[in-house]
DNA sequence: CCGTATCCAAGCCGATACTG
DNA sequence: CAGTATCGGCTTGGATACGG
């Protein structure tokens, strides 16, 4: 289960020394754009209109991203077609048609999240382990 | 310039795939780990007790983290250590000292995000270039 | 030194209602 | 169909004060 450390791993150093020829603001967009990663729908909605190979509309998205709000919706397809990660075309019928693509960028995101996900689905059981133990303990977890 | 895609670059639907194995507590755990990732403080904060190579006290990561409140740190640590990813030794001594270091397991996570991480901070001008367009497109025209 | 307790302001997000 | 508008509960996190 355990896989040999490969030698070309990057260390988090290199990052902060890479971080470090960014302007402020690139620095602030970089952590900005780290956020989606965890943000409540902007992953899954870009993986659901990825995973279908071809344009589709907000109502069908809206059945895939279980749970997710209308409000919410437009919200989230808005800030990643604003961050060039899917794009919307509007066509110019009555009733009214969008439809949404992932973008190569979109693509390019998704791959780069992968691997990560992958890593800490296969981890799960270990930090159930560790919050277990810890609860245990009986320490107090820290209040808001 | 552009790298050949590796064959065996991982799919979207193969994540989708090994999480339907997972229960539903698992799945959800999945999703708040991931989550730490883009927390405000937790990464930055991991980073600096990992940088370090030594046992760090409360005090010194706080001046790491710049702008950070007590509060937070006491909450961002306590989930770190609740976690695995980091560990917290109490001293019983006067003043109390406090020691925290990093685990395997936040060793593994910050290695596992760093790639994305790089990916992130050298796409930043192409993000910013998307939103310079979006927004010079300003509010969508009724014609076009 | 290392926290906890309390207050509060800001933002997220669901529910609901309405529009072109 | 694909939004926009409004409300209100909930969470986040900073400031401040206090405790062991």
């Amino acid at each position: 289960m355990k896989k040999s450390v490969k030698k070309s791993k990057l260390s988090w150093e290199e990052i902060a020394e890479f971080c470090e020829t960014l302007t402020e603001a690139e620095d602030a967009l970089t952590r900005e754009m780290v956020s989606r990663i965890s943000d409540k729908w902007s992953l899954w909605t870009m993986s659901v209109v990825a995973d279908i190979d071809e344009p589709m509309r907000f109502s069908r998205i809206m059945e895939h991203v279980e749970g997710i709000s209308q409000k919410s919706l437009t919200k989230t397809l808005r800030g990643l077609e604003r961050d060039g990660l899917i794009t919307r075309k509007v066509f110019a019928e009555v009733p009214p048609r969008v439809e949404y693509t992932i973008t190569a960028l979109g693509s390019e995101m998704l791959d780069n999240v992968a691997p990560l996900w992958l890593w800490t689905a296969k981890s799960v059981q270990r930090f159930q382990a560790c919050r277990a133990a810890f609860d245990d303990r009986g320490v107090q977890p820290a209040r808001k």
